[in-house]
DNA sequence: CTACCTGCAAAAGGTTTGCATAGCC
DNA sequence: GGCTATGCAAACCTTTTGCAGGTAG
């Protein structure tokens, strides 16, 4: 793969951000630093970085997806009253990826685990 | 919530049906008995019947969600090279939610774990 | 009868793609 | 110079929504 500037403002952008960006916020934040970079760009290298394991992508169900820099084991805790994404390491013994392949034969390259719940602001706010 | 014979028959596709369909899977499956039936009211209902809580819906984060006529606690596997999704039953020892409170201090209402690999078969045909 | 639900079609996102040009190696 | 990546805009797909008419209670 050629290299490119905008390829690298978008790792760079991912990595320094804990917020678990989507395609279009990742566009707005590149956009401060290259004002002419187009969605589609976003898009083709988000994909491309995915393939290449540089960034993991995640799947949240509502609405678009996100994109995450952490590449170690851990899983999201999404508030569903203001919309945020906690990261959450995942102990050693959860050995869920062996278990799994135990059960069914299969073999596992990958695993997603999404929570949803209420976080301590929301809780006192909202109830 | 007002009785339909749409309703009764969305959910019926869906108990019946251990594919894990997409929206489009539900009309097409739901048309052979209903031909009329728009695919606006088979996401009207999808919708109505996820909030009622008796389907679940799955984000798998290719192309369109799928939806689950099972309630009790599983998870998927997604396997890669034909795109069929396995249910694995989850065991009580793994006690992610109480985790991921304990660690957060969140209140967690739902888990929603994905994993994707290859099934046995695949993996004799592909490699 | 009234309120909810449906079918239809248009609109609304989010994501992908084709094409001509620009930029890396 | 050749080949890949970009910008732009159009195309695509899934999902949502507005509206007029139908149906359950």
């Amino acid at each position: 793969m050629k290299n490119s500037r905008q390829r690298t403002l978008i790792l760079e952008t991912i990595k320094n951000n804990p917020i678990h960006p989507t395609a279009k916020e990742v566009y707005n934040q590149a956009r401060e630093k290259c004002p002419n970079i187009s969605l589609g760009t976003v898009y083709r290298n988000l994909s491309a970085l995915s393939e290449l394991g540089l960034i993991k992508h995640i799947a949240v169900s509502d609405g678009c997806d996100r994109y995450d820099g952490r590449l170690d084991r851990h899983f999201h805790l999404i508030c569903s009253g203001c919309g945020k994404v906690k990261d959450v390491e995942l102990e050693k013994y959860f050995a869920l990826e062996r278990y799994a392949e135990e059960q069914t034969d299969y073999k596992v390259d990958e695993i997603d685990i999404v929570m949803r719940g209420y976080c301590p602001e929301c809780r006192k706010t909202l109830f």
